[in-house]
DNA sequence: GATCTGACCTACG
DNA sequence: ACGTAGGCCAGAT
């Protein structure tokens, strides 16, 4: 597996400011991983000392297994947490876009 | 090297 | 709103 990809991803989810939230998409975005996948796995593997509990599904979601401790977690942050649910017009780091590097040049 | 699995995503019925 | 299906990528069998 790529480290340098690994670290990014990693670089990333530290980069979500405290009260806000990120998708597992968004953070793919970012750090350049192929796949929002990829995101899951090293937050699953290396995740530990991370704020995993910034990074929700597309749908604003949390992961199963995670759901009930992240819910809290983020309302200690001020985020409110509806029905499970977090509302990303309201919350999502919008900085996402302006960290968001070009493509490559010259691919067309 | 084929197959399965997972902290995912989008589209469709 | 909810389940399925197909696509996705890397690691483990």
């Amino acid at each position: 597996m790529d480290e340098v990809l690994h670290e990014k991803i990693r670089d990333t989810v530290k980069a979500v400011p405290r009260g806000r939230v990120a998708t597992y998409g968004d953070i793919a975005d970012i750090a350049r991983a192929p796949s929002a996948r990829l995101v899951g796995t090293v937050l699953n593997q290396d995740g530990h000392d991370l704020p995993w509990q910034r990074i929700l599904k597309a749908n604003g979601t949390f992961a199963p297994h995670i759901a009930d401790e992240q819910a809290q977690l983020l309302r200690g942050e001020g985020v409110t947490v509806v029905d499970g649910k977090v509302d990303l017009r309201v919350y999502r780091w919008e900085d996402a876009v302006k960290e968001a590097p070009p493509e490559e040049p010259g691919l067309w």
